[in-house]
DNA sequence: TATTTGACAGCTT
DNA sequence: CAAGCTGCCAAAT
């Protein structure tokens, strides 16, 4: 059901473990969502609870809008980006 | 009921 | 290396 998947997006997000990053495109591709549209949809309407400044865009850069809280929460968590790109080849993060 | 929009990704030019 | 086009799904108007 759609609910299920919306839920399954949240608990993936919610398994990426601090200081790690994963591509809205993992995420969807974990959860079993056929686009990672429904993703970055999941998230604007509940990201507020979910660790979503570890979700980034396949480039390595955050979307437009959240970029500047995007990097300075990722930076707390000891990641740090080149400007706005992140080094998704150090923090990717993959399922066990 | 149809059209537009949106935290995207991948390929082609 | 950068810009453009297409495919995808769901919600809002």
């Amino acid at each position: 059901m759609d609910e299920q998947l919306h839920e399954r997006i949240r608990e993936v997000v919610a398994d990426v473990p601090p200081g790690k990053v994963a591509t809205y495109g993992d995420i969807a591709a974990i959860a079993g969502a056929s686009t990672p549209r429904l993703v970055g949809r999941v998230l604007s309407e509940d990201g507020n609870d979910l660790p979503w400044h570890r979700i980034l865009r396949a480039s390595g850069i955050p979307a437009p809008h959240i970029r500047h809280r995007q990097l300075e929460l990722l930076r707390a968590e000891g990641v740090l980006a080149d400007g706005d790109k992140v080094s998704l080849r150090k923090y990717r993060w993959h399922a066990s």
